[in-house]
RNA sequence: GCCGUCGUAGCUUAACAGGCAGAGCACUCGGCUGUUAACCGAGCGGUUGGCGGUUCGAAUCCGCCCGACGGCGCCA
């Protein structure tokens, strides 16, 4: 509908947007998949029992109108199509969704409001990153590789699982592809995985969820240089297709294109040191050794302006499987990626490869080793050096659409008070 | 887990130092030959989230419970 095929009669299945009528006219914005353009329907012009027919229609119907395309300033748009002749499909019951919504109706109501245009443009740019990061990974030569979603296993010393009834015995789903990938670049070499991770935390923030989708690689003999290469070149892969896919559902959606086009390499990097005397400089409270919390990171994230790189943290306040800095133990080798309102978007590290010294960090954090038998294994039959991060692909499309609340970029989304639809 | 805000018609809400629960949208009926969230007229629609208490009288005050949303913490 932009003057392409004036003149021309065309036909067109969707369902109606919105409903006017006067008497011997009536006027239907007709949406399908790429759009709303408005159908004119003139008593004069057809049979008066469909006209009365199409008349009593409710928003939602689904119908089939064919017609003449028409130029019309009058319409919305400025195209409209006459229609000479149109099939009910379905007669929709009275739409539950109509203006003056609340949050909380239109999350019970999400399988209805997922037609939206504002939903599906966010969808279309979903679908975009996906495609992008399979494409990415594939590019640079890494192989697809799955692990299970049930385990018995936890991944993150701290974080908490949701329990599963395993015939008489109980596991866990998964919180991370990563122990499994471990033992699986032995054999495949360099590997990746789009999959569900799952977080039985009840973090109340617009940037949780406890079902998401997680992008994770690991690669051998990979350094920390190497992950950071591969981080920054995944997301600048994303944004370049989604800039080419879906520019127009970023205008739409009010996204800064300006920024997301001015990304390029090297994105900065600094370690936790400098950026705590970064913060401090800048006068917020923080000592060596907290982990950073909101306000640290939308200080540190606003002093960029692109995404920036964050390593060399300090042992105590990352996981048990990283490896330690060998200039200095106190910190590991691993690194955060932070970008503006999202916070981050990847956590990374190389691999601790000693199988003592993961007993021991393993001892440290309270945990029993011996749950981690097999994995263990991977550091007892040729160990070698490698690395690896995962990316947490809802926080990358919040931080691309610019959404208020990662729920957004998921269709159902999943949270600690909300599991339905 | 902690702190805060809010539950009134299908939806969005008004009424709150206690005194007849009212409107807009949606829907139904009627009118209108170019509407743009059309408009005009009429109609339908309420156990004010639940239980208990105070009171002559509670949507309004008090207690408990349930639910949702927002913020912090934890993380991707």
């Amino acid at each position: 509908m932009e003057g392409k095929h004036t003149g021309d009669e065309v036909k067109i299945r969707g369902w109606i947007h919105r409903t006017r009528d006067i008497g011997n006219m009536a006027f239907l914005n007709v949406r399908d998949p790429s759009g709303i353009v408005q159908a004119t329907f003139s008593k004069d012009d057809m049979d008066e029992d469909k006209f009365e027919e199409v008349k009593d229609l409710l928003v939602e119907s689904s119908l089939k109108v064919k017609g003449e395309v028409a130029e019309d300033e009058r319409a919305p748009g400025g195209y409209e199509l006459r229609v000479t002749d149109v099939e009910i499909v379905h007669a929709s019951e009275d739409f539950p969704i109509h203006k003056d919504q609340s949050v909380e109706h239109l999350l019970d109501n999400r399988h209805l409001w997922i037609r939206s245009t504002e939903m599906r443009d966010i969808l279309n740019v979903r679908s975009t990153v996906f495609g992008a990061i399979h494409e990415f990974f594939r590019k640079e030569g890494y192989k697809e590789f799955q692990s299970p979603i049930l385990t018995p296993l936890a991944c993150e010393g701290g974080a908490t699982l949701f329990p599963v009834e395993y015939f008489d015995d109980h596991v866990y789903l998964t919180q991370s592809w990563q122990l499994y990938a471990e033992a699986g670049i032995f054999g495949t070499g360099d590997i990746y995985t789009i999959a569900p991770s799952f977080r039985a935390e009840k973090s109340r923030t617009p940037r949780h969820l406890t079902e998401y989708w997680h992008a994770e690689v690991e690669g051998l003999w990979h350094d920390l240089d190497d992950i950071i290469e591969l981080g920054e070149g995944l997301v600048l892969h994303i944004v370049d297709r989604v800039l080419e896919e879906n520019e127009e559902e970023l205008e739409r959606l009010e996204v800064d294109l300006d920024y997301l086009k001015g990304l390029e390499a090297p994105f900065p990097i600094i370690t936790y040191e400098e950026a705590v005397s970064k913060l401090q400089e800048e006068g917020i409270d923080v000592t060596y050794g907290e982990d950073f919390g909101v306000p640290e990171e939308k200080k540190l994230t606003s002093l960029f302006d692109k995404p920036v790189f964050v390593t060399h943290y300090p042992k105590e306040i990352k996981a048990f499987y990283m490896k330690r800095a060998g200039e200095d133990d106190t910190k590991v080798l691993g690194y955060d990626l932070m970008v503006p309102h999202v916070g981050e978007l990847i956590g990374g590290s190389v691999r601790e490869t000693d199988v003592d010294s993961m007993i021991r960090r393993l001892e440290e954090g309270g945990e029993d080793p011996s749950i981690y038998d097999w994995f263990l294994d991977t550091r007892r039959y040729g160990s070698v050096p490698h690395a690896g991060y995962g990316l947490g692909i809802e926080r990358v499309i919040m931080w691309l659409c610019d959404l208020d609340h990662i729920r957004d970029a998921i269709p159902f989304p999943r949270t600690p008070n909300r599991y339905r639809p």
